[in-house]
DNA sequence: TCTTGAAGCTCTAGTGACTAGAGCAATTAC
DNA sequence: GTAATTGCTCTAGTCACTAGAGCTTCAAGA
């Protein structure tokens, strides 16, 4: 059995972070011992370690419960599984886009200014009026 | 004079969101008509647009009204203002790589699923073991 | 001038995914 | 036996908004 700072320590999530994950019903309730304290089995703390390879991933808490629901039922169809990890996969790569065009605009902001003072700060004026943009970054 | 109405549809920044930067004191209380709704000048839309821009761009509102400080101060030197544009080009480039990563990892688990049901999904096995990671992606 | 419907007001509470702190109790190592 | 560490519950805070209730004001048409 493992107390809660085992758990942490094996999987690098967080102790409170592990109660919170309960609160939530991601992990159940474990044992406690006779001192009420949190008493893991080697089950939840592979459960744990799914949650988190899972947020490493960027997915939802809501979707790990989804993906933790159809864990538990080997014999379904894993087309719902799959259909998650697509749409993570697609929203990670709008996010990449996303930034890529902030790097851009950020690059050209933070380059060019050779101002002393603020009254001549190119990264002032680049806020200030956006017809300075190279291109729409919404 | 502006309604708060036409302030949001100016700049993109929705109404409840314009209450809320004045309430954090981004933006200064404006004056209001007889009946107490707010009317703004040019110059607050021009703020707002400002903030509106950097929010766009990534920066965090501590940062924002950083930057207005500064703006208010013209005879300043500007390296305050280039240097948090610096930072928030670096840490953009930080969540540019991370992401990258996670696409990798996860163009491999959604792609090699060819399993029927969960019991034999990809998806499900990479995320419940840590060893089929082709690297480490914390 | 009256009416109606859109837009405005304040206030509280909720979002997601935690994180921090207070004030205790249990466990563990020496 | 005792001291340090770890654990417990509970409340509240983070960030940047967003939603809703219940009310008032404004602008345009009849």
């Amino acid at each position: 059995m493992f107390s809660i700072g085992d758990l942490s320590r094996r999987t690098g999530v967080k102790v409170p972070t592990i109660r919170y994950y309960e609160q939530m019903g991601l992990v159940a309730a474990p044992e406690r011992s006779e001192g009420n304290q949190r008493r893991y089995s080697r089950q939840e703390l592979e459960r744990l370690a799914f949650i988190r390879h899972a947020r490493d991933l960027g997915f939802a808490v809501e979707d790990i419960r989804a993906l933790i629901d159809l864990s538990g039922h080997p014999e379904q169809p894993c087309g719902h599984a799959d259909k998650i990890a697509q749409e993570q996969l697609i929203s990670v790569r709008e996010k990449i886009a996303q930034l890529k065009r902030l790097e851009t605009e950020l690059e050209r902001i933070a380059s060019c200014c050779d101002g002393k003072t603020v009254g001549d700060c190119y990264v002032i004026r680049a806020l200030s009026d956006h017809a300075l943009c190279a291109d729409e970054h919404v």
